[in-house]
DNA sequence: TATGAATGAGTATTCATTCAT
DNA sequence: AATGAATGAATACTCATTCAT
């Protein structure tokens, strides 16, 4: 008895184990494939090949192709959140609170590159449904309340978030996108856009 | 005898309107099904259905679907420049030229939206093949006109065209996208927004 | 307990053997319709009407048209083969040889007179792709070796095989399509044919 | 008055022999889409294209794509019969009549390749409608009073035209395909093949 | 849970043919 | 007589999804 509940439990954690491994397959192939064709090249069957599993697999894990993508969209932002608010540390003067906040977005874009392209093309067009593109300060709580304590402070412009986020945050996925242009961002280009960023939201 | 001349040769031209007309109505349904679906959702008999034509009529103004969207692309961008930079005065001070140039930019994404979304869309994706791609300064020549005359007087920063692009037209776009959170842009916060570009590429 | 198994072993086995049948149901079908109206007749369409699948099912077990075209030669082909020299038997004279393999042929366009035309109309047409148009000696190797003991007995011309082939096997197929001025191909008649198919190769 | 009429007489003149030069180069271009490309890769617009003309003016000439391949069949089968027989002279010993027949068919495959591949093709499959294509002894008429003759002399088989038809001509488009095997026929071997014809005709 | 096989609806594109001029 | 423009219907092929096992 005892030996068949542990077999059995061991097995399930197995299964378990298995199953996430093969959603976090499927998450991957998905993510590969719309990288490199867009919503349109990303075919299920071409998903389900390069994860290896059945397409009739993938149907078990989501209800539909649309639902793949959505639960990858909020899966990649929640990695996007974690990377660049995990080490932060907000009891900092505003300028150095902020400039940790920015080099984390851009170490984001820089060592998750495929993930950050897959926000890019999701942000841009409408292959997410709306309702689970949530506004990009939801996710970006600390920064907002960084500024709210840099306007108390007088430091920081008395505008609306978007446009701080807008003139701030916003164009490093261009600068990265840029690269042909500006070779391998190095540490003055990196400083120059920082400044820019810095100067169009500090009073 | 006269008049029948007249009248065949306005028909002859009619004739000829009709086809520019009808390459015209392709081009409106396909940014219109570019727009709201995306490539994916753009499928050549429902942009025929749209254009009031026949799928195979299509055939006879482009040579394929990627022929068709490279050209719309490449003849909304000329409009882009057209409405930018086609009232333009280069002679007057410095932040007044950057601001006329930084107003038609919102202008055009007001007075254009459909032809700004298509345009958004098409630079952050892979529809459009790369060749049609030019760089974004490559179609705003005046404006690196106006940087470099800037950098000369000591007003603007030395830093590379492609980041102060990045800092101070493109979040433009993303504030259009925004007026979920920003309500119509009006008055206060358009002079907010150009304060910020203004002061993040100003020395 | 054992029932069961048996019934699951078996179905299995169903299973499969359904899928060699629909498989064989897509040949025929496509072997009538290229009999009825040439490649161009036999639209994936219609082969899958025919054969009572999808269109898509067809691309489950070819690649592409062309490549089922090409199976089902080489398919047709082997069938050939495997009737003319299935019961041939080398040890005899010379003449009685030639006159078995000449019957059995003749018996193949009878008894498989689709199968016949089909392969006419690929050798006379470029429906096949050239690598899989084996030269017809090469599926006659009974033959050619027959050929050469002949010529080392001196009964046999000492010319090419291709023109011995093009004066005793050839024509065969002609006969056949003539039927319309020949009537029923009777004893006589295929006597005659034989004669004239010796002749010409005998020395 | 008179002036006009030659006019009128020259310019329709002109005007048919404008036409039949139009007929024969449709002729022409759907011979060689024909031959390159089977009934299915001669499309009417590509036809039109290389034989310089608009689609819809085929349709002044022919009254379909079937029309159209029906009658050149029937030209190049007259064609045919022109070369082979325009030379022949029937008042000669049996084989040496019988030779020369053979030896300008086997001119026309030479010297007209491009039709003689189009009757090959047209006989073996069914792009042309069975109505046209008459039975192959209709235009061989001198040769079948040349057998007739050589019956009642003995010196030809009393079997039907078509299967001396069969035994002598008909090889020899076979032969010219085969070229690959056979390299550039030569004097020898074409002495071979119209022995081996001969062989199996004569009694 | 997992799958290979199956499919109807859809894709981009081409075709034979017609029409207004 | 001649045409360029136009098109509905067809083409080969793919897709998201389901089903029997």
């Amino acid at each position: 008895m005892k030996e068949k509940k542990v077999e059995n439990s061991s097995s399930r954690t197995l299964k378990l184990q298995k199953s996430i491994d093969k959603k976090n397959r499927i998450f991957e192939a998905t993510l590969s494939m719309v990288n490199s064709g867009g919503f349109q090249g990303a075919s299920m069957s071409k998903i389900a090949k390069l994860a290896e599993v059945s397409p009739a697999t993938i149907y078990l894990y989501f209800e539909h192709k649309q639902d793949l993508v959505n639960q990858l969209y909020f899966e990649v932002q929640s990695q996007y959140a974690e990377m660049v608010y995990s080490g932060y540390e907000a009891n900092q003067p505003i300028k150095k609170c902020f400039q940790m906040i920015w080099e984390y977005v851009l170490r984001f874009h820089r060592e998750h590159e495929k993930e950050a392209t897959f926000l890019w093309q999701c942000d841009h067009t409408n292959i997410v449904d709306a309702e689970y593109k949530s506004d990009h300060m939801k996710y970006n709580q600390p920064l907002s309340e960084l500024w709210r304590r840099g306007q108390d402070e007088g430091i920081i412009k008395e505008i609306p978030d978007t446009i701080l986020y807008a003139y701030t945050i916003y164009p490093l996925a261009f600068l990265m996108r840029s690269q042909a242009d500006l070779g391998e961002l190095d540490e003055p280009v990196i400083k120059e856009a920082f400044k820019a960023a810095w100067d169009s939201s500090k009073v």
